[in-house]
DNA sequence: GCGGGCTGCGCAAACGTTTACGAAACATCC
DNA sequence: GGATGTTTCGTAAACGTTTGCGCAGCCCGC
């Protein structure tokens, strides 16, 4: 391995302008500067991140944790997180946190090890363990989540997105809708959510019919028969993931309705799912990617409290229309 | 932040003692570990991962780069890493190599910076200024591809996978069978599952039907249309991705034509999305997610140079189904 | 009672950086 | 031409670990 002594040496310098150099600071004539670059390429020097962030007490890396890996939602934003991170030069360590965020505390505990410049949290509750193990060494925001005022967060207005859902449905004349909501563990969105679609439907004095799955496909279908059970006369059904709301468009066609023209459905979160299904699902649009860069950004900006809310928007694709007739 | 010396101090020991008993090594009474162990709770001591790679010149990070972080076969497999490297006490650190593997070479610079284990690369072709970037310094293995033998690699037999996907459709009584060949940039794969095919058709006295497309959801529909042009009596299509074969389903039915009745679909890889769609696809399966478990055992076992084969296996939804007569 | 082998532990050097501090060299101003 | 800056650079001490080496003390067998 060759050490920033070697290039000293082969520049006929001291490591410390070699250091001084490579970090761009000041204090070395442009000659000493050219002989030094010269000697890091010849020499095919790179800085030891360890030591390098043994000595300054910090290291370019960031965490992303999320209840699950593999999830559409999360991996979009992983994937803003990704490039947004990668382009400030810094690098992201991964982890998965369980749908009850069980093994969140742990990975903030290593990526503290590693004096983590950040973590970076997607749509995952923030338990008391976790506070703890955060401690006050490591900044977090926490993604599509808003979860009180303790921690940056970036999210949409999900009560608002959730009502504007429904108006949508109710304004094309749906009567008898109802809601599918998500994990009950994910309290802060689905609580919020669901607050969304109760305030439209009360709104315009409806009957609100609402059952839980837990934001994955195979919860759905189950959850889809209790619904019908309750309230056989449904045209719309708005679900709170588009996972779910995929299954629901499967489900219905398999019970012999058709979508959108016996009954319309309404998704969430825009992640690829929602057009994967057929027809493709209307939905309710978060950002994800954007929002991944954005927490980056958040993340290295300093600690500004308040949290960013960003716009959702409503995409109609074939899923939903009018009310049938009759 | 609290250091070994702490703890030493607070145990009236040496910090070398303090390092034996954490690590587990031998040298030290009973009473002394109990006194360390002590001191370690009670201060809540973590050894600093930086100081202590930098001293071992290893770091308990394995890197995984995939083209695109956010495409479902790649977040299953990194679900299976993910697991399998935290129950070994790995962190694993995220990148995105990009779909012709540019980015690659920049990874393995600074995985190497921070000493990684090693590096699990996805379904990405091995470029040579990746070989120059991974020096001796960094094991690989790669999953889901195999390039020579130059690397470990963890996969199916894809030629294999392809000649039964095609067989499988042959002995439905299809006779004409086109391929939507993947991304022309990930040669390696596409090249040997399109020779699978080719195989099984020539076998067969059928003709070969094949276009290519990127893998991608938007790549399959104007690839479809050319299928069809060149054999407008197709009665099935293999697609060498799930997303494709999803938005070959999806397209054939906004054409008017029926799936399964009037064509068959047979997607590949089994991800989450197979069963999004409607049908649900037929695919071949790769076990994604034990692909990446073994892909971390593979690593940190040290150097078998033998492709690993896993088995493929066919699953059979509704998007497949015997020919239509006449 | 003495030599030799353990066991248990501490000292101190190293790992590859960054960064105070100071010194040399040089320019500047009166 | 001295005093005073300013620029350019090197020396050395740290950052928090691990680990080779050595030194006590001890047990044992003769």
């Amino acid at each position: 391995m060759v050490t920033i002594r070697d290039v000293a040496r082969y520049a006929g310098v001291s490591p410390a302008t070699v250091s001084r150099v490579v970090n761009g600071l000041t204090g070395y004539s442009k000659t000493t500067q050219l002989r030094v670059e010269e000697a890091v390429l010849a020499l095919n020097y790179e800085p030891d991140s360890l030591a390098r962030g043994l000595k300054t007490k910090q290291s370019a890396v960031m965490g992303v944790l999320a209840p699950l890996v593999s999830d559409a939602l999360a991996s979009e934003i992983m994937g803003g997180v990704e490039s947004a991170a990668r382009s400030r030069g810094y690098s992201v360590m991964l982890g998965r946190t369980g749908l009850g965020s069980e093994h969140a505390a742990g990975y903030l505990r290593t990526l503290r090890t590693y004096r983590a410049a950040g973590v970076i949290l997607i749509s995952a509750a923030i338990t008391a363990d976790m506070r703890r193990a955060l401690g006050s060494g490591i900044p977090l925001v926490s993604v599509a989540i808003r979860d009180g005022l303790r921690f940056p967060s970036l999210s949409i207005d999900d009560e608002r997105a959730a009502y504007d859902g429904t108006r949508y449905l109710i304004g094309l004349g749906h009567r008898h809708i109802g809601l599918l909501a998500g994990d009950p563990r994910s309290v802060l969105v689905n609580t919020v959510r669901e607050r969304g679609y109760l305030r439209a439907m009360a709104e315009a004095g409806l009957p609100a019919v609402l059952e839980q799955g837990n934001s994955l496909y195979d919860s759905a279908p189950p959850a889809l028969g209790r619904l019908l059970r309750r309230d056989p006369l449904l045209t719309a059904v708005f679900a709170l993931s588009d996972e779910m709301a995929a299954a629901v468009v499967n489900d219905l066609q398999r019970l012999g309705r058709r979508v959108p023209e016996d009954v319309s459905v309404l998704g969430f979160d825009n992640t690829r799912t929602a057009r994967h299904v057929h027809p493709a699902l209307s939905t309710i649009a978060q950002p994800l990617e954007k929002m991944g860069e954005l927490a980056v950004e958040r993340l290295l900006a300093g600690t500004d409290l308040r949290p960013r809310i960003l716009p959702h928007r409503l995409v109609e694709r074939g899923s939903t229309t009018q009310v049938p007739p009759g």
